[in-house]
DNA sequence: ACCATAGATCGATGAATGTCAATGTATGTG
DNA sequence: CACATACATTGACATTCATCGATCTATGGT
């Protein structure tokens, strides 16, 4: 129910003052980008999205993203969690076993947040 | 000394076990590119950096920001401070006012960081 | 039904972070 | 020189975060 890059400015019922145009990003807009920025503020998470990017099938799942990273179990199935909510990752239930993968234009969609700052 | 892409695999003496190659982006590196997601990480210096990246003449001074994001001068001085160091802003001192602009291409390195996990 | 495995979730804890008030440092002006 | 202005730096505080051990929840195999 989310990922609809609002794109509105001034918000219009923010607080009380500053009621005309500010020609900066809107607070709510900035606030969104920065979740996904800040899935990718962390070296292990960099670490595990590419791990799952250039994985064959491109996919991996938790117990081979544990090891290669020094982590433990529950920091990873944290990471990844965080890299799902920014919707950069998708989780897939298969068995017993999840499946991380990268969502389809998501990098490119980081680099748009870039770009059109 | 730094801002330069190194690029290097496998660092050779980091602990004592995993000797062989791991595929995935190697630590110091992930560590690079934190730094400079970890600057974008935050709603109000995305909003400082657009403000900045939009001025009139690509310039602004800490006068001018500290005023449309509501907070006070120590804390946009510190905002700046990391975008500076993460690469991102340029700082000008002239007379009493301190001018940040955004580094030529900075955002396109960044973009860079992207695509090429 | 029992047990093993993969993974998520729950506390706890130490480190990092955002913010501000107070102070310090230049630079310009009278 | 004295004073004001613009900004940086310091110290303190509250919040967030990364990590781990322990536990819970499936799912699969016997």
């Amino acid at each position: 129910m989310n990922a609809s890059r609002t794109l509105e400015l001034t918000p219009a019922g923010t607080a009380c003052c500053e009621p005309s145009a500010s020609p900066a990003l809107a607070a709510e807009d900035a606030a969104d980008r920065a979740v996904v920025f800040k899935a990718l503020a962390d070296p292990n998470r960099l670490r595990l999205l590419s791990i799952v990017k250039n994985a064959p099938g491109g996919e991996a799942c938790v117990c081979d993203l544990t090891e290669p990273l020094n982590l433990g179990q529950p920091t990873v199935s944290h990471h990844l969690k965080i890299m799902v909510d920014a919707g950069l990752l998708h989780r897939e239930k298969r068995g017993t076993w999840a499946y991380y993968s990268l969502i389809e234009g998501a990098l490119d969609r980081v680099t748009g947040l870039v770009e059109s700052l």
